[in-house]
RNA sequence: GCCUCUGUAGCUCAGUUGGUAGAGCAGGGGACUGAAAAUCCCCGUGUCGGUGGUUCGAUUCCGCUCGGAGGCA
């Protein structure tokens, strides 16, 4: 790992204090945070993402939040670009740069190099693609990439439509250039610092006091605002907004979301825990522990020791 | 007090013409190479309220009993 930078990251279901523990390694480690959260890229959503107030990010930079409206289209190539960018730019400020958020795949996006060049999403492609049915879906692939058509789930008509889509665009199949990033190394060498609770009891009842808290703060507000606005499609679909829109459009008052909320963000946070169980690089810390603090710091000192 | 209905998985319920039972939801596990807060896959043994009886055998039939709902007084 000479030579490759090194950087930390906080990872974890929601609801774990992330945040707050990024920023005080931020301060100890004279860090600048990188948000890895799908959607507190959006401004105006405050309230349902999470995000620490303005006030408690101040005093520590924090790149990748409120970067771009709600109506934009983003992706993840979009944010492994501008995550790259703001990585490389503390360092190049002699700073170490903290990771922090629970979509893992961003993470992964920015460790690891640059898999596909200039992937924007095709929308036109991409509508074409969406009209034929599973059957022909997975016949195409099969056809131009057989490859991937053994390794990816074929009743997941989302992946379907990538691999395809991914040929159509470059040429070159999937399977191809998945096999190309894996050869190429891991562009930061980074130390993953996994949040949770010893027991799933716990984390329910953290998640289910945030739901209670977001809808005192006036989510449904923020939601009813954000309504009348075309939203993105990703956009559209945060937890905690989406259900919300559905009360607005059948009537129903507000607080009838807030049980789906508060599931949704159980499922959301379960299928955190299985992205980030199965990284073998994630060193796990009981979000509970009193001394969380100072076993984080202690694990991020050792790493950037040696 | 009497009558009727009801008591089956955490919840809502189905079912067994008597051979110890199954759906939805909840929940659990997994996958994931740029739509990812998305998308997809897998997982159902529970004193069938309790207790006696009939029976080779009862969760299923009968008696009693304990909960719940409704009706009549």
């Amino acid at each position: 790992m000479n030579g490759i930078p090194k950087v930390a990251a906080v990872v974890g279901p929601t609801a774990t204090g992330k945040s707050e523990l990024a920023i005080e390694l931020a301060r100890r480690f004279d860090g600048e945070i990188i948000s890895c959260d799908s959607m507190q890229i959006y401004k105006d959503m405050n309230i349902g993402t999470a995000k620490l107030p303005p006030r408690s990010r101040k005093r520590i930079a924090h790149h990748m939040i409120d970067i771009i409206e709600p109506e934009m289209q983003f992706s993840c190539s979009d944010y492994a670009a501008g995550a790259s960018e703001a990585a490389d730019s503390v360092i190049s400020r002699g700073r170490i740069p903290i990771f922090c958020g629970g979509t893992g795949l961003y993470l992964d996006s920015v460790i690891s190099p640059d898999r596909y060049p200039e992937q924007k999403a095709d929308p036109r492609l991409r509508r074409t693609l969406e009209s034929f049915s599973d059957e022909e879906l997975v016949s195409q692939l099969r056809n131009y990439d057989p490859a991937s058509a053994d390794t990816i789930d074929l009743k997941n008509r989302r992946r379907v439509i990538r691999a395809l889509e991914l040929y159509f665009q470059t040429g070159i199949t999937k399977s191809e250039w998945d096999a190309r990033s894996k050869k190429l190394p891991p562009k930061y060498n980074a130390i993953k610092l996994g949040l949770d609770y010893p027991d799933r009891k716990t984390l329910y009842d953290k998640i289910d006091a945030r739901v209670d808290r977001m809808f005192e703060e006036g989510l449904a507000d923020e939601a009813k605002k954000l309504y009348k606005r075309e939203l993105s499609a990703t956009a559209r679909q945060a937890i905690g907004y989406k259900e919300l829109f559905y009360c607005l459009e059948s009537g129903e008052p507000p607080e009838n979301a807030k049980d789906a909320v508060r599931q949704a963000t159980r499922r959301y946070a379960k299928r955190q825990l299985t992205w980030f169980r199965r990284d073998p690089d994630v060193i796990w810390l009981d979000a509970g522990a009193p001394d969380l603090v100072e076993q984080a710091a202690g694990t991020v000192e050792e790493f950037l020791g040696d």
